[in-house]
DNA sequence: CAATGTGAAGACCTTCACAGCC
DNA sequence: GGCTGTGAAGGTCTTCACATTG
């Protein structure tokens, strides 16, 4: 019973089936075809079966997937039967939307803390939680049994922040700012770069821009970039 | 001169050498190695190397690279010489912190519309800029010039503005809302879904819970996970 | 017969290792 | 000597194609 690791590719695609299976539960679908599937989730019918393979073999040959069924083991799969605290560093912009976001709650993600150091800022109230300081994060942590902290301070402040949540027993790291954290072993970091997602696209913008004028393009032009 | 075409994967690097280089560039750095380069952006020295080996060979073997003259090429390639515009579409939470943030302009991206359809925000102003009608969106690409939609909209609205902006002329997207789109061939389309991002990190939290219970886990555990 | 599960093939990307050049 | 540029090797992921099964 040596569970083979998931493929990290198909863990970053598990909670867009999962979306599309909830979606699908809510109209009321028992099964669902692996090429539906792909369909709504916008990747080929091939993939989708050799991702859920890695799960284990929950269809059934000449039906399809039990849609119940399925989002229970891709949640377990994820560990989202478990609910997770978060804790929000950085209430600028970029922090205040995120603690607003009501899209996190919804699938089963508590913002349980918010910390800044600006004392403007800290002691206020935002959504009916109270600001913070930064001093205060182990505490929190502790207090609030946090699992991922999500970094949406200045660039400046980034390695910092990572470095007390670290410190603190967060082991999970989800990063706005745009700055390179380094981290030790054993804690993962993904990183959201708003102004590097523009940049890629203002590449493909370009590049199709080119193409046109030199005439009707190679079968080149698909309809998603990069990563 | 048949420009061989730069990998997908090597694009997505490039804005991440572009931030380093000008911090470098900043700090009066006159030249660098692959190596800085590479520990700055947290990539290997190998990977940098082939990647810039695309643009060109701007390198001087036994000296580095001349930051400035790199800069110029990145800013070349990703077709960051020109400025472009945005439309932000959904003046929600996200919609309004992704407006007033600065990382934008000092990128060279300029925020030129933002629209809505609730009644209560289309006229109300914006960190100095009035929320128009969805129903202005074609008007305001032409004006503006605009080049990128951003879409921060419910989940419900997305494929409908995806579909406006399309029929406006825009051919490159930015997608914020936890829904798949479908655009026609020729238009790219990024997404970021801030849920899924936390969603993937709960998988590896959860699986390295678990191998701590299990004992000193195997060499996994690194520091980056996934996409 | 419809649709899964999966070896095999293929595409893509990264790393290695070293020749070549300053 | 130091560092780039790049074929070759090695990985990882995706697609193909089909045997298998309810």
């Amino acid at each position: 019973m040596t569970t083979r690791p998931v493929p990290d590719a198909t863990v970053s695609r598990l909670p867009l089936y999962l979306r599309v299976l909830v979606e699908l539960a809510d109209q009321g679908e028992a099964t669902v075809s692996s090429d539906v599937l792909a369909d709504a989730a916008g990747v080929s019918s091939a993939n989708v079966r050799k991702d859920l393979s890695h799960l284990g073999s929950y269809g059934t040959r000449g039906i399809g997937y039990d849609v119940a069924h399925l989002i229970h083991e891709i949640r377990q799969a994820l560990g989202l039967t478990q609910h997770w605290s978060i804790l929000i560093a950085g209430v600028g912009n970029l922090g205040q939307a995120l603690a607003r976001y009501k899209g996190f709650a919804e699938r089963g993600f508590r913002v349980a803390a918010l910390i800044d150091v600006d004392p403007a800022k800290v002691g206020s109230r935002l959504d009916g939680m109270q600001v913070r300081h930064l001093d205060d994060l182990p505490k929190l942590v502790r207090a609030e049994q946090v699992a991922i902290g999500v970094i949406a301070t200045p660039a400046t402040d980034a390695q910092d922040v990572a470095d007390r949540m670290v410190q603190a027993g967060i082991r999970s790291i989800l990063n706005f700012a745009p700055a390179m954290l380094t981290v030790p072993e054993g804690v993962t970091i993904r990183k959201v770069d708003l102004a590097i997602e523009l940049q890629i696209l203002s590449y493909y913008e370009q590049r199709d821009a080119v193409r046109e004028l030199k005439g009707p393009a190679g079968k080149q032009g698909g309809a998603i970039a990069g990563s």
